[in-house]
DNA sequence: ATAGAGCTTATAGTTGGTATAAGGTCAAGC
DNA sequence: GCTTGACCTTATACCAACTATAAGCTCTAT
């Protein structure tokens, strides 16, 4: 199958296969003679795990180790586990950031309202005055 | 106060001042007779109300917003809670997203385990060797 | 006088692509 | 035969939000 093809059974971009063969991550398919890109099926197996993984996050290093793998079964077991359990952890974390930052934001959210400025304007607006002052890890004094 | 000093009160890089200068988002400051750039306090402010947008992900073009309602007191205050509230509903959203990740990464982890695989290699690891037709979207067929 | 810290500018690299330009190839329609 | 349009090829530049590097100027201390 040509490039084109390709791209759509795997609903990826043309240019994005072409960028992942030049970072590595696909092998470079035969030619036909007008230099067209020829792909087997292998191929098209191989990029479906990789945008899996991107869809996972995953970044494309960390899909090169996991293709790495892949291609040397006698690999361990374990290297893999490892790749997976540190990108968990990692989620995790990140999570967990944004769960505080969504909780700041809300109250970010009740600081510039009616009640502190009834001409609703920003002269006053508690949003673009205050904060400046608060620590991005502490909590924000005096409101 | 020169570049350095101010870096160092607000806990930034003075390439990122020099950087947030070129994007607009900070004024240019006074030289000194050598050229070197002298900030008073507002800068001091000014900064630390970017960074802290930053710490809580706000872009730059969303701060730069900010900061013309900022430099405007006519402005109105809903302007300034919408583009809070559309970034609250943006960090909810990824949450969301990143909570179903989680769940899909700790799935697969328990795919390359010494039940299935008592070798302990990549051979047959279902890390590596399944999934690849499992939509993004749907649940993981015949797993 | 010289070393080191700090300042200046400009440019390139990072990630994971996307956009653009400029050209070659192929099948269909006139 | 010719043109049109879709598809392919390459190379290059661009996006966010910095970070790193280079090459040079200025100031202070020894």
């Amino acid at each position: 199958m040509k490039i084109g093809e390709l791209a759509q059974q795997t609903g990826t971009e043309t240019v994005t296969i072409r960028f992942y063969e030049k970072r590595g991550l696909m092998p470079p398919p035969k030619r036909t003679d007008n230099n067209y890109r020829v792909y087997a099926d292998a191929h098209r197996e191989r990029l479906l795990f990789i945008r899996h993984r991107r869809g996972m996050g995953i970044n494309l290093d960390e899909i090169g180790e996991l293709l790495k793998y892949r291609d040397q079964p006698e690999a361990s077991c374990q290297k893999v586990n490892g790749l997976i359990d540190s990108h968990v952890a990692q989620v995790h974390k990140q999570i967990k950031a944004l769960q505080g930052l969504e909780k700041q934001l809300q109250q970010l959210r009740h600081r510039c309202n009616q009640s502190v400025n009834p001409e609703g304007q920003t002269a006053n607006c508690g949003i673009l005055q205050t904060l400046e002052r608060c620590q991005p890890k502490g909590a924000c004094k005096g409101h």
